[in-house]
DNA sequence: CGTGAAATCGACCGTAG
DNA sequence: CTACGGTCGATTTCACG
């Protein structure tokens, strides 16, 4: 990892179609070794993959919400792991020092939809209790990328 | 935005460097007619761009820190969230129902890194008060994609 | 890491439904 | 308005120096 590879990232960031001859040209070097950098990044996973950046309204997802989570006490953990990597709805999910166990970032279509959610998660008893936050503006909104279900 | 675009979004998604010819086999469309579609998807703005997925790890970023922000009672506001989208650490910074004003993410190298970033928040003036809350796992990771800084 | 050749791919056209 | 097939230039890819 050196300096011509985080510029190389870089460049990729900003437009991943970039051709290697483009790329080479910035960074002095031939078509063949920017391809090769880029090879070598994707096989060790420091690249975990090409993607597209989408549109949050355009997807129907234009609200943004945080829920707190403090876990129901007989809840199983591992459980309530593997419900949210599998739930489409929820983009994010830490395990967070402080007040509370959980902290879940998902994406909906509005704020009625969030009932639907949270309901959701008090059926499958994984629920103590919560609190919800609603993003009302993004300053610096973040890309949204679709879930990795590899 | 019919089915069809949807099934282009999804295989792009996961590999935005999959062949037109390969997608318009999966979607039962001929190659020029996938690259209209995707064509017109980035041009009215449903794909923001064509980037990369990162290993956080790699990038030095393995601390993820959430940081609930109540600003300073004079500090100026659009001023902030100028600051917020030029500091490259602040992944995301929302403006929040609830208790707080401002709900920031950052990502930073270690623990010890997020006193300097606090610091450099009450330096500005921005700060009133705060909490931080650091992320000790993630099930749900969320990708890792550089600030679209255009 | 660079060069050059070969294979593949994407961009663009006219045309058709 | 969207899909198609063909052509051409560009791009990726690979073996080799």
């Amino acid at each position: 990892m050196d300096d011509i590879d985080r510029k190389i990232i870089s460049f990729l960031s900003a437009d991943a179609r970039r051709s290697l001859a483009d790329i080479g040209g910035n960074v002095n070097l031939s078509p063949s070794s920017v391809n090769e950098r880029i090879r070598r990044l994707t096989a060790q996973g420091t690249i975990r993959r090409f993607t597209v950046e989408l549109d949050p309204a355009a997807m129907g997802l234009e609200t943004l919400v945080y829920v707190w989570i403090a876990l129901h006490e007989d809840a199983d953990e591992s459980a309530f792991r593997r419900y949210a990597a599998a739930q489409a709805a929820i983009l994010e999910c830490h395990h967070v020092t402080g007040r509370w166990s959980y902290l879940v970032k998902i994406r909906v279509g509005s704020p009625p939809e969030i009932e639907g959610f949270l309901a959701d998660l008090k059926a499958q008893k994984f629920l103590g209790r919560s609190e919800t936050v609603i993003a009302l503006s993004s300053p610096v909104a973040g890309a949204l990328v679709q879930k990795d279900n590899s």
